[in-house]
DNA sequence: AAACAAACCTGTGCGC
DNA sequence: TGCGCACAGGTTTGTT
C-alpha cells in the first residue's frame, strides 16, 4: 500500500511525535515482523533508547537511536505505524508495541506496528553495517525528493537500458519510492505507454518523465498521501490522505481520461502489476 | 539484461 | 447467506 508519499507522512508523524521521546518499554506479538533478527533483540535493543530524528530513504523509514542503533521500518503492503494513548484497545494485527515515556508536554503513549499481512517489518540494526545487515537499503537508487532527480540524472539512468518504463520505474535499485500508484500517474503525467522501452523515449520525454516523477510525488506528499477505499493507508493520528481524489490513471479502468477528456482507461499487467493507462494520451 | 511466475500473508469484494 | 475466486499500495527468488 504505501509508497513514498505515504512512508513520508508517516515520517513526518514520527519526526513530530516519536523523535526525542524515550522509550521505555517495547512488545513483539508476531515474531515474524521482526524475522531479520528475533524479539528479544528488538526488545532488548530498543528498550531505553530515544529517536534522535526519522528519515526515509525510498519506502523505507530509517530512525536513529540514541544507542548508536538505527531502527528501519518497512510497511510493504499493510503495514501501519499509529500513535495511541497508552493503554488504549489495539486492533487485530498489532505485532510491535513500543510504549513512550511521558514528557512535560505530552502524556505517556503507545505506538503500534500493525500489519494484517504480516510483510512488514521492523528491524534494529548498526548503520555502520548496513551493508552486510540490511543489504537491500544499502542498495537502493535514487530518491527523487531526498536526493533530488532531474532530467540529465533519469537520462543517465534510463542510458543503456531496455526495460519497459512502468517496470523501470518501479525498480527500487534505480529510483527508489515509486509504487503502483505513482508510476500509473506518473506515466500518465508525462503521456508515455506503460510498455514503452526505456531506450525509445526522446530527450523532451525524459525531461517531461523528470518533471512528472518531482510534480507528482511533490503533490501527493502535500496532499498526505492516498488513501484508497479500504482505508489501509493512514497516518500516525489514523487519518487518511487525499491525493486519491487527483489520481487520473490508476484505478479509474473503463472511465473517461480526464486529461484528453476523448480516451478510455485501460488497465493491463506490466510488470506482474495492474497498469492503468489512456492509449490516446501515452504512447 | 530483462521478462515472468511464484512466494510470502490476510482481507475484501464480487459473481453465482 | 455462503463459497470460491480474483485481487490488493511490496519485494525477493528462481526460471526462462
Amino acid at each position: 500500500m504505501p509508497e513514498l508519499p505515504e512512508v513520508e507522512t508517516v515520517r513526518r508523524g514520527l519526526a513530530a511525535h516519536v523523535v526525542g521521546r524515550r522509550i521505555g518499554a517495547v512488545e513483539v506479538g508476531r515474531e515474524r515482523t521482526v524475522r531479520r533478527t528475533s524479539r528479544d533483540e528488538v526488545i532488548n535493543r530498543l528498550t531505553g533508547t530515544t529517536m534522535t530524528s526519522a528519515d526515509r530513504r525510498g519506502k523505507y523509514l530509517v530512525c536513529p537511536l540514541d544507542s548508536g542503533d538505527a531502527v528501519m521500518i518497512h510497511l510493504r503492503m499493510s503495514g501501519q505505524v499509529l500513535l495511541a494513548a497508552a493503554g488504549a484497545d489495539r486492533p487485530n494485527h498489532t505485532h510491535v508495541v513500543a510504549h513512550l515515556d511521558g514528557d512535560a508536554q505530552r502524556p505517556p503513549a503507545e505506538m503500534w506496528f500493525v500489519d494484517p499481512r504480516t510483510f512488514g517489518e521492523v528491524v534494529v540494526f548498526d548503520p555502520a553495517a548496513v551493508a552486510q545487515d540490511l543489504p537491500e537499503l544499502a542498495r537502493l537508487g535514487v530518491d527523487p525528493l531526498v536526493d533530488g532527480l532531474d532530467a540529465a540524472t533519469l537520462g543517465r539512468l534510463m542510458a543503456g537500458r531496455n526495460r519497459q518504463l512502468k517496470a523501470f520505474l518501479l525498480d527500487q535499485h534505480v529510483i527508489a519510492g515509486l509504487g503502483n500508484i505513482y508510476a500509473d500517474e506518473v506515466l500518465h503525467r508525462a503521456g508515455l505507454h506503460p510498455l514503452r522501452p526505456t531506450a525509445g523515449v526522446t530527450k523532451a520525454g525524459i525531461a517531461k518523465l523528470a518533471t512528472a516523477i518531482g510534480d507528482i510525488l511533490g503533490a501527493a506528499v502535500e496532499a498526505g498521501g492516498s488513501t484508497l477505499g479500504d482505508a489501509q493507508y493512514v497516518d500516525l493520528m489514523g487519518s487518511g490522505g487525499s491525493y486519491q481524489d487527483d489520481h487520473r490513471a490508476y484505478g479509474r479502468t473503463g472511465e473517461g481520461c480526464l486529461t484528453c477528456g476523448k480516451g478510455t482507461i485501460r488497465r493491463l499487467v506490466v510488470n506482474g502489476r495492474s497498469s492503468h493507462f489512456c492509449p490516446r494520451c501515452q504512447r
